[in-house]
DNA sequence: TCGAGCTAAACGAACGTTCGTTCGTACGTC
DNA sequence: GACGTACGAACGAACGTTCGTTTAGCTCGA
């Protein structure tokens, strides 16, 4: 018996209890909102666990408890910060992909349509990349289901324009999530162009992953021999110097 | 004054102290190892702060006062991972590059060295992402330091290839970034080809990337216009339904 | 125009638990 | 005897959550 409890919960909320309908008013609606775009700030720099409810209470201007009106727990709150974004994407990628009906065009709208979400909603993003493991499985469940659906949108986009071997086309589409998703960690508008113009370079990309590979020349091949030969020769290496 | 106190560290450490010399026996060189392996896991799934010592005291089979025998603090712990694994990356790739002196080689060496350190080493990528902001500022600027160099790496390597324009390059180097980091979210052996498919499917799109935009059509263009005009209609979005 | 009655929201205080860290000591190996 | 490592126990602080009560904003009959 070691690692031992599961959910070591820390605050023992009492065990049967029927909770609030929460009716949804104009009031509740804009305290949440203005609570969970203040979480993703938190969450964003210091992680769910980083972040506690009183620096939330304090920075939104409330009481501890009053947190409590708004959502039912710490948890709870995760889960309406990260099915909300996600919600948003697929629904404004939705409506971006209709915009349109050439296939390259329609990437493209999709393409732009996400990097300007992240680049407006950074802190969000940020959140939904740390892949939040706090939540009960039937939370997870549902955050899945929508992110599959966001990813089928990308696919059926890519599988349009071109007829490259299904598992090639599975890569570029990772891939082009991968290069949508790291604009998060880097993007500045002052020196990067606008969000357009990094919508344009990833969406030529993009395109390139679907072509049938023909540049591999022969040092490639000999580069991957050799890598193959004498594989990472080291796992984590540890450190030389000391910070004092 | 509200948010209040940065850094409301828990455990208050007494606070001038001589730290223990740690002379670096093989001993304890695996021990150090072998707990930073397990941390791995923990932060990977959990982020740092939901990781707790005792958790990493019992699945490491130590008591929880024995991790202090290898590091001076938590922090120090999530240091040692970082950079260990930072400095590991930065000299496999140096080494895998050296392989050959032909660009496009050269370029694919960085890649398929990278693809296979994160499908190797997944938890420990995890923890690299998730962008440490509990570090002391020195540890904090010399990760930053690593980072820089390795990004270095790459940015020769696709300026050697071709002179597109230096905010091209960039981006094209940033979204290269994101493709080969993305892959711990969602590679598997099984379904997605061996880690040297994916590089090459990376390295296609990396090349192309440096290509000067030629595919932009007039629907790109429309579409652009489009969302222009109608920016993301939501910000979060509340959600529809809750989890019972 | 009023004020009684209701409800949602805010609040301080406290709960029990878990946190990171340190202490003093005991066990082994040179 | 000295040193490196292991350990149980304890410290004070911070955690998430709940409680009972007070406040603010509304409805509605008089």
């Amino acid at each position: 018996m070691r690692g031992a409890e599961r959910t070591p919960v820390r605050g023992v909320p009492r065990p049967g209890r029927i909770r609030r309908p929460r009716a949804a008013t104009p009031r509740q609606e804009q305290g949440r909102a203005e609570i969970l775009g203040t979480a993703a700030e938190f969450i964003a720099q210091q992680g769910f666990h980083g972040m506690s409810m009183r620096a939330l209470a304090a920075a939104t201007g409330r009481a501890l408890a009053s947190l409590y009106n708004y959502f039912d727990s710490k948890e709870d709150l995760l889960y309406a910060l990260q099915s909300g974004a996600f919600r948003a994407l697929l629904e404004s990628g939705r409506h971006a992909i209709d915009t349109t009906t050439d296939a390259d065009a329609r990437l493209y709208a999709f393409i732009a349509n996400h990097v300007g979400y992240v680049t407006e909603h950074r802190d969000v993003m940020r959140v939904l990349v740390h892949e939040a493991a706090a939540l009960r499985p039937e939370q997870r469940r549902e955050l899945r289901r929508l992110k599959d659906a966001y990813f089928a949108q990308a696919r059926e986009l890519m599988d349009a324009l071109y007829d490259a071997p299904l598992g090639e086309r599975e890569r570029a589409t990772y891939s082009l999530f991968g290069m949508i998703n790291w604009v998060f960690a880097w993007y500045e508008p002052a020196r990067h162009g606008s969000p357009f113009d990094v919508a344009r370079t990833i969406h030529r990309m993009a395109l390139c992953g679907l072509r049938n590979g023909d540049t591999a020349g022969a040092e490639v091949d000999a580069v991957e021999r050799a890598l193959r030969a004498a594989p990472n020769p080291s796992p984590i290496r540890p450190e030389v110097e000391k910070t004092p």
